[in-house]
DNA sequence: TTGTATGCGTTATCAG
DNA sequence: CTGATAACGCATACAA
């Protein structure tokens, strides 16, 4: 069924059917009742393929699928692809997948889908300190937003992330606020952005008397474990322990059991949920909405839209 | 650029280009030589959209990504997501994501994917008894692989499975062999088509001796630990529970914490590893490349192929 | 406001 | 084995 079939039966030419679905203000509205009653009658629904080859969108979003490197975390990307998905439908687009497995794959994706499919924009997660990808789609002019902020260069795309330093903070006050004065804090080694700006929020609502309860250490179960004996061995030992992670705080929660420190995570992941591990939950569900809305201005409106930073909510456990 | 650039380049018609792309047996192989270095040497890339048209093929795979529930057994689908990405690419195939409600929502989407973007394939996941969406698809002739046995229909289809009776038969045999005689089982009620298969591997393995050892639930952590509650109430109580879920094995681990009691799980999520629990692990990889091996199948060649059945293998931590 | 003609890039048909 | 031509379904410029 094309749109000549809709025309046939509405009584109209091809075009007029073609205004009614593209330019309904060029079309008198008994005409378009008419042409509304025969498209919805016969159930028809505009080829794709077709209507791309005539106006050069796709109409569809890509984004990476990554491996769930320790499976924990794995599961906010999970979360925000859902989010992704069903906010794009309402607005008329659909996601695309694709697995990369480092960026320079990532960007020879780019390519392939762009040629081939005809991509309308990207959706990009874990941006870092130098990202080549970001950089390889601005020269050339490709829609993208990113879920992260652009740590370390101009932003010069438009953005979506949610306020790390603000959860870890968020944290820290409610350790604060139930009597703790020593908070520790495990965190990733300096220079990734997410990192910085979680240890940036324990530090400042922390004060500079727990400044020498800092660790830094790559994130899993283990080092985390390793990180809170270490904290725990000092002559004055925090009585809280902030971390970057709820893999960190899975291990924290093993090196403290059975001494009272309270212990945080971040991401309220599932695991923080069955270990009643006190978390910062990121509006996963949100981020992924204001993705699509940004996107969809960009490339209906064309305007850059402004970056959207949101707020994470402190989710209250047994351990803190 | 188009294939008729490649054709100008390479000092040849479009239909030639074309030809090598398709066909090339009908071409020779000095210029198919010539054709293909002017296409590497362009980076010609096919445009999806016209050979659509022309073809009716979109070498697009849809899949619906759900929400993951409680979280624990979402990762199940994320690892097996990510596996299909990575199979169909090599294949030829990219993976569309739609979310759906429930069945019949997803069966509207069926009709707004095919008639739109002329969807080659879908994969379906969770398959149940008197699921509704086969017939839809087997109905209207659209190809599609199950990941998930037809439960109780006839396999009219091709679909890939986990062979879920093996996978809790070798948990029971595992603690068999350890030295447990009273084997007990936590599971959901009986009617879903994994629920039955994974309560029988336990039930032939155990032996008739343990057949009151048997407890139905929805999943859940907290109707896991009320269960296993349960069960350690009986005059002779289970000194070990096979699980139907990880889900269920966590909620069982807190209920027989310090009584010695073991646990087995199933599908290796990132929460047993991080409690040290003992599981049946699926190979969704696996399990992914097959649909598509069987999907490419039906596409290429056209023979109803035959459905994969796989083996699980037991991850044994602590807790049995 | 509606109808007519054209082309998007590709592949299939058919003649050379 | 190679080259010309039509057609897939739609949207746009233009004429009516």
């Amino acid at each position: 069924m094309t749109i000549a079939t809709v025309a046939e039966h509405a009584r109209v030419s091809r075009q007029t059917v073609s205004n009614v679905l593209n330019t309904p203000h060029l079309v008198r509205e008994e005409t378009q009742a008419r042409v509304r009653e025969a498209i919805t009658a016969l159930g028809y629904r505009a080829n794709q393929a077709a209507r791309q080859m005539r106006t050069g969108r796709s109409r569809l979003l890509a984004v990476r699928i990554e491996p769930t490197r320790d499976g924990i975390n794995g599961t906010v990307l999970d979360r925000f692809l859902h989010g992704l998905t069903e906010a794009a439908a309402p607005a008329g687009y659909r996601v695309l997948l694709y697995a990369a497995a480092d960026d320079t794959a990532e960007i020879a994706t780019y390519d392939d889908l762009l040629a081939a499919y005809d991509l309308d924009a990207f959706v990009l997660t874990s941006t870092h300190h130098g990202d080549v990808r970001t950089s390889w789609l601005a020269e050339r002019g490709v829609p993208f937003v990113t879920f992260g902020q652009p740590w370390g260069a101009p932003a010069s795309h438009p953005w979506v992330d949610v306020d790390n330093a603000a959860g870890t903070a968020a944290a820290t006050r409610r350790l604060r606020d139930t009597g703790h004065e020593r908070i520790g804090f495990i965190g990733w080694p300096a220079g990734s952005g997410v990192g910085d700006a979680r240890r940036s929020g324990w530090a400042t609502t922390a004060g500079p008397a727990c400044a020498e309860l800092d660790r830094s250490t790559v994130d899993g179960v283990a080092e985390g474990e390793a990180a809170a004996r270490d904290l725990l061995r000092l002559p004055e030992p925090p009585t809280a322990l902030v971390c970057a992670s709820d893999s960190l705080a899975v291990g924290a929660v093993a090196a403290v059991r059975d001494t009272g420190v309270a212990v945080t995570g971040f991401d309220d992941t599932p695991v923080a949920r069955v270990l009643g591990l006190t978390s910062v939950a990121q509006p996963l569900a949100e981020a992924a909405a204001r993705c699509v809305a940004l996107l969809a201005g960009v490339l209906d409106g064309g305007a850059a839209p402004e970056p959207v930073l949101l707020q994470p909510s402190l989710v209250i456990r047994q351990s803190a």
